[in-house]
RNA sequence: GCGUCCGUAGCUCAGUUGGAUAGAGUAGCUGGCUACGAACCAGUUGGUCGGGGGUUCGAGUCCCUCCGGGCGCACCA
């Protein structure tokens, strides 16, 4: 049952506005005290030519009052109290019915989403940095999905470019095979931080590098195997932290993939009069976006990343009839694919509108910057392992009895690095500092997840009990519990602005007030000691459906609950 | 210089698309475990929402301008 719609529909009888206008004016009001559900009579004050104060109360008489606790006006706020013991019973029982599924939806159905995400390059570290393109990318994966749409994950891995012919250059001067088969991306990182020291002092490396490449792109055998190499060792290292995360693509297709794509590409700009020569590089020319030109066919001859991710975006059209086509990729490129949209949109491709660059903020250091080049980097394997580290000492302290303690240390050390990625607006620029991702104290996942595991503590007890009393909702009417039970009511609410705003943190929010909710009733409220049977029974529905709804939002960040911690 | 994102409590950040007295966490101070789990809860201190103008019933939110910062601006991705 949607309060939100039967209020609107109240109102509308009342005026005759249209139900979705109405709709969308209501709001909830900031303190509890002044109602459930609130609507404002500002803009209806012009068309009916009254002072919006008035407007209310009018209204207050004409509206159907069933379902209805009362309503209130102040000023001209038009303010609805639900009545607690129907809307308490109807929202508890929906989400036990519903368990796992509550909250999804089939809005999406038949719809196909591409999702672009992670994309690390090939030989370079799996850092602190890739997490955001990561967590971002997999957490509107699951909320997307659980709203219906058939998401297809795709990591576009950066396997291709000149960057491969300095390795393959490196490698010929400078490896260690065993350093290579024991640590492979530390060893190519090495190599590759001495290729460019030593090109410094000697210039002819670069040459020698561009050959390289120019053979690899030519199909030459030793060039071949040596990149099929150092991508098989490459694969297996990211597949490692992807393992931890639990996180899966269904696709691989990454910048090699669109080798023999781009000639096609080229050839149609050509015959739609796009392309123009400009300093030696083919060019379309976006003088009139106010942009600089997207740059195809570089001076060279060669192909550039804007040519691999048109012929990237096109395959994706043909193969997957995309409804939309979604790039998680850092703010730092937003020209980039501006660009590309731009010239999609000029080749005559409508659904350019459909591809949308989901921007993230850098992560930084305090004092200096991430830089491969210099090796200044942290290890994202490292990040997630400090993490489970620090859990797990925190285990030891609190809770030395637990039986599973690996495998807790486990979900709460990676669930506290996802939550601090996912918390804030993803435009926001991390600062990268241990103590702050791997903090557990107040708004954090550990918090969640502790109030997660309090609560399925009280459901054992219960059931060791062998309670099974028929609840009285009607006795659930403090205002702590009656907070919690609307706050599960807009579990929905919450995924719908998310996927709107393209914004995780909009359900990481969501989690942490959820849990903050029931900590207060759970310290305010006794629940297995509560003498009045029927109320104690309603009190463990309550609770039992809080565990649904974080299990479920925590699910939609990638993050896994805990029995015990 | 142009474009873009940002500036809210000591620190880290929310702010439901323009609504009610600007909220959390953290740090500091105070109180609560012989208790359904203290990785918790309650109370308290802390604000010129970067400055100035404008739009209107109403602005942290929209427009202009200035100040301060991040990122981008042709052959790297």
């Amino acid at each position: 049952m949607n309060y939100k719609l039967t209020i609107a529909e109240k109102i509308a009888k009342a005026t005759e506005l249209n139900i979705e206008d109405i709709q969308k004016l209501i709001e909830i009001p900031p303190k509890p005290e002044m109602g459930d559900f609130a609507f404002p009579c500002f803009q209806l004050a012009k068309t009916f030519r009254k002072a919006p104060n008035l407007i209310a109360q009018e209204l207050a008489e004409k509206i159907d009052k069933q379902g209805l606790d009362r309503v209130e006006t102040v000023g001209g706020y038009l303010n609805f109290f639900v009545d607690k013991a129907s809307f308490s019973k109807n929202v508890i029982e929906k989400v036990l019915n519903e368990k796992d599924d509550y909250g999804k939806s089939e809005i999406g159905k038949g719809k196909n989403i591409t999702i672009d995400f992670s994309s690390p390059n090939i030989a370079k570290p799996f850092h602190v940095g890739h997490l955001c393109s990561t967590s971002i990318g997999n957490s509107l994966y699951k909320i997307l999905s659980s709203q219906g749409f058939n998401c297809i994950g795709i990591n576009h891995l950066g396997d291709w470019g000149t960057q491969f012919g300095k390795l393959i250059a490196a490698y010929q001067r400078w490896v260690d095979e065993e350093a290579l088969e024991k640590e492979p991306i530390k060893e190519l990182l090495r190599i590759y931080v001495k290729f460019h020291d030593e090109a410094e002092k000697d210039p002819s490396l670069e040459d020698i590098a561009r050959q390289h490449f120019k053979n690899l792109e030519d199909g030459n055998e030793f060039e071949v195997k040596l990149w099929q190499r150092i991508k098989d060792v490459s694969l297996m290292e990211f597949n490692r932290v992807y393992d931890m995360l639990n996180i899966k693509f269904d696709s691989f297709a990454g910048e090699s993939f669109y080798n023999d794509k781009m000639d096609a590409v080229v050839e149609e700009l050509k015959d739609k009069n796009l392309l123009v020569e400009s300093k030696g590089a083919q060019v379309v020319n976006l003088d009139e976006y106010n942009m600089p030109p997207c740059i195809i066919l570089k001076a060279d001859g060669a192909t550039i990343y804007a040519t691999r991710d048109l012929a990237a975006a096109i395959y994706r059209k043909k193969t997957y009839d995309f409804y939309k086509n979604i790039y998680v990729v850092g703010m730092d490129q937003s020209l980039h694919f501006k660009q590309v949209f731009t010239t999609l949109k000029l080749m005559g491709y409508d659904w350019a509108d459909d591809c949308v660059h989901i921007g993230f903020g850098l992560v930084k250091f305090a004092d200096k910057k991430l830089s491969t080049r210099k090796g200044d980097v942290i290890f994202l394997e490292d990040l997630l392992n400090e993490g489970i580290a620090r859990a797990k000492q925190a285990i030891e302290e609190k809770n030395p009895t637990l039986e599973n303690k690996d495998e807790v240390a486990k979900k709460v050390g990676l669930g506290a690095v996802l939550f601090t990625y996912l918390k804030n607006n993803r435009e926001r620029e991390i600062i990268f500092n241990f103590d702050d991702i791997l903090s557990f104290d107040g708004e954090t996942g550990p918090y969640v997840q502790y109030s997660y595991a309090r609560a399925r503590s009280i459901m054992r007890r219960a059931e060791e009990i062998g309670f099974n009393v028929a609840p009285d909702y009607s006795k659930l009417n403090s205002q702590d519990e009656f907070e919690l039970v609307k706050l599960l009511a807009s579990f929905n609410d919450a995924i719908l602005l998310a996927i709107e705003k393209y914004e995780p943190s909009v359900v990481t929010r969501y989690v942490i007030d959820v849990a903050k909710a029931f900590n207060k009733f759970y310290n305010l409220c006794p629940i297995l000691s509560c003498e009045d049977e029927g109320l104690k029974a309603a009190r463990l529905k309550l609770v039992e459906a809080t565990t649904y709804v974080i299990k479920n939002g925590l699910a939609l960040l990638g993050i896994d609950v805990v029995e015990k911690m």
